[in-house]
DNA sequence: ATTCTGACA
DNA sequence: TGTCAGGA
């Protein structure tokens, strides 16, 4: 399939994902007419990088554990390297701190919602 | 009509 | 990430 198909399957605009091939996060194969070609998985491939983005996870970390992708929504450890594990304890420190952060800035809001509710 | 690359009031 | 240009 070609890029305008993905997008509406994967819901990622064809802007991204020409930026996700630059970034080596989805592999494209070229058709005669330098059209990009994308194969079947790819589509879950997609949906896996997204969700990873999403969690708050970086290009160049996606990129690492990229091996270990396959069916949306599971990650396999079987091909974990040791460096990969490293990458990822450090990530996992750093999602904790994010969601600790949000979590104190959430609480402040919705004490500041809360006051602002009463006199109303 | 669809996609490509490069670039940024 | 969007969007515009200039081609194919």
């Amino acid at each position: 399939m070609r890029i305008g198909e993905l997008s509406e399957r994967t819901g990622a605009s064809r802007r991204l994902l020409r930026y996700y091939e630059e970034q080596g996060l989805i592999v494209a194969g070229r058709c005669a007419n330098g059209y990009r070609s994308y194969d079947e998985p790819t589509v879950d491939r997609v949906l896996q990088v997204r969700g990873l983005l999403d969690a708050g996870l970086p290009t160049r970390i996606i990129k690492q554990i990229l091996p270990c992708l396959d069916k949306p929504r599971t990650i396999h450890f079987e091909h974990a390297t040791p460096e990969m594990i490293a990458t990822l304890e450090r990530e996992l420190s750093g999602m904790s701190e994010r969601i600790s952060c949000l979590t104190r800035n959430r609480d402040a809001i919705a004490e500041y919602l809360e006051a602002v509710r009463v006199d109303r």
